[in-house]
DNA sequence: CTGAAAGCGCTTACAG
DNA sequence: CTGAAAGCGCTTACAG
């Protein structure tokens, strides 16, 4: 089955390829009837236009590329990329356009990707997360003039639109809950150091644990199960250890609260438990985990949307997520003593 | 910043634009001096073929495409199909090729995807899983003569090549074990109906427990959380209910184990629980959960290679998937009353 | 309103 | 070994 072109259309109905192309595109220079017969023919030959074709001579890829740049290891456990990759699909393909995906596990690796696809021009913009501690991807897209969103920054950027999040309020919050509860030493056991959110939540959270008058006590994690379990068992192996830890993401906190027992802690009798991120992780283990909810599909539909408007018009607004939301369960208790 | 094409690079060269094309692609007709040359001065320009303009003239999109067509709610919990997307993403890359994702929530979408994907020139081949009952799909991949690999069915195909699993064996092994620990009345939380493997595993588990002489009843979960749970409810609500329970996946047990107390069983005192899907769900929760493990992200990178061989010669074999390995945690125990 | 023509950036027979 | 030319399937000024 050769699959048909503007030609066999053209030669059909009898008019010049320049005619249909008007036609099919909804352009004006065809009469209405010419351009219903066109129509008619091209959706009776099951036509389609030629993606790389199109992309040519309108020199638009109608693709924007996502890196996610997250040891696999994490990407396959984190519910979170997926969410993103679901999000993102949905809306691109909803606008006519495709998604482009590619894994990095070093930043290396993430630029050059932005390299090869704009000199292939295989992408028209970028979606971006994660914002680093000296990060190297937006001089780089500045001087690519790659279209790019970024997405989950902590507040506006210069040159670039941005869909940002307000860590302050959550903070207040996280320390809010568990100061209510009676907890007067907070353990923080953080992501990986080099995301610029990493930075801001440490700072924001130390800024709410002095608002508060409590002790606050961090350490790094990695995101990962192992990293999560070991910066736990430091925040707890000193004189006075907190009576309440929160986590940067789901799977540290899942992790610490299935090793509780190894850990030497009753969770939430000796240690309560909030954690960054929500996830099925959180519901199902026992005790199920406090968490900040939020729509992360929704959010990434929602940069999709940013990045196809500053292809289209070359401006975007910056936008703000929703503040996530705290979903009480059964891993945070009153402080040991209390209760 | 304008990118550069063999024009430019011929034009600094000072050779024509065949030439050029020619060094790029490692063909004769060159000298070796200026190929080097050219080589050169292209690296210098930092230019790459542009992905349209190769697509078009060479008939090639250097593209494998992927319908994802569960549920979005399936989609961000099953860590499955991460693992997956990533296993090809990477594959499909060290070889030069993209991965074209798509969603698809009904089977009409997923058709009309291949139709539009293929009608476009956008993919030189495609990816399918979940061979389902009356599939129209390996009809209509036959019809528009689309390179396809299935990847997890449950024995080959006319005319599609498969990489698929023997649920033979695993079906002797689920059952093996339960015996093994006493137990003699087996339940079978099912995925959906509609999928060929559900009714694959229906049988050979049948067949395993009749081998054995145990009882086995089988119920339909639809790998959800609220399905498994409701599926769980219905086996247990007989006289002499089952002492065991194998799910086709880790959300359904996962969730099952989670809400033990409420269905009116502990786990693994009076009822074990057997996953056929293994995750870091099954990990977390408490009792930690016995489930068949594989390398999701390998034989994802397997049906890549698979595709590609096809997609480059016009055929490939089919393969055998690496038998899955039985992961042995606290949720199967002696039958009750033995112990 | 309509058509002939050039062009997007490559690849690839085909003559020299 | 090298170059001029046609072609992939579209889009889009430009003349009629």
């Amino acid at each position: 089955m050769r699959r048909p072109t503007i030609i066999d259309i053209a030669r059909a109905v009898g008019v010049s390829k320049a005619a249909v192309s008007y036609a099919l595109n909804g352009r004006g220079g065809v009469s209405q009837e010419t351009r219903e017969r066109i129509l008619e023919v091209a959706a009776e030959m099951g036509w389609r236009a030629s993606s790389a074709a199109r992309a040519l001579s309108s020199d638009r890829a109608a693709t924007v590329g996502v890196v996610l740049a997250r040891s696999p290891e994490v990407l396959r456990t984190e519910p979170f990329f997926m969410q993103v990759v679901a999000g993102l699909e949905q809306t691109l393909s909803a606008h006519g356009f495709s998604l482009q995906l590619a894994l990095a596990s070093d930043p290396g690796t993430e630029l050059e990707t932005y390299r090869r696809w704009w000199a292939e021009r295989r992408v028209d913009g970028v979606l971006l997360t994660d914002l680093r501690v000296d990060d190297p991807r937006p001089a780089l897209l500045r001087e690519l003039r790659i279209p790019a969103v970024f997405f989950g920054t902590e507040r506006p950027m210069a040159g670039i639109p941005v869909l940002w999040v307000d860590e302050h309020d959550i903070a207040d919050n996280a320390v809010g809950h568990l100061v209510d509860l009676g907890h007067r030493r907070i353990g923080h056991v953080q992501g990986p150091g080099q995301l610029r959110h990493t930075a801001r939540r440490e700072r924001e959270l130390r800024r709410a644990a002095e608002d508060s008058g409590v002790d606050l006590v961090q350490d790094h994690g990695d995101y990962t199960e192992d990293g999560g379990i070991a910066a736990t068992a430091r925040l707890l192996a000193v004189e006075a250890p907190p009576t309440a830890v929160i986590f940067d993401n789901d799977v540290m906190a899942v992790a610490s609260v299935a090793r509780a027992e190894e850990l030497g802690v009753r969770v939430p009798a000796d240690l309560s438990v909030l954690a960054w991120d929500d996830s099925m992780l959180c519901r199902v283990v026992r005790p199920a985990i406090t968490a900040f909810s939020h729509d992360v599909g929704a959010a990434a539909a929602r940069a999709a949307l940013m990045l196809l408007e500053l292809i289209e018009t070359g401006v975007a607004d910056d936008a703000r997520l929703q503040p996530r939301e705290l979903v009480t369960r059964d891993s945070t208790a009153p402080a040991p003593g209390l209760g």
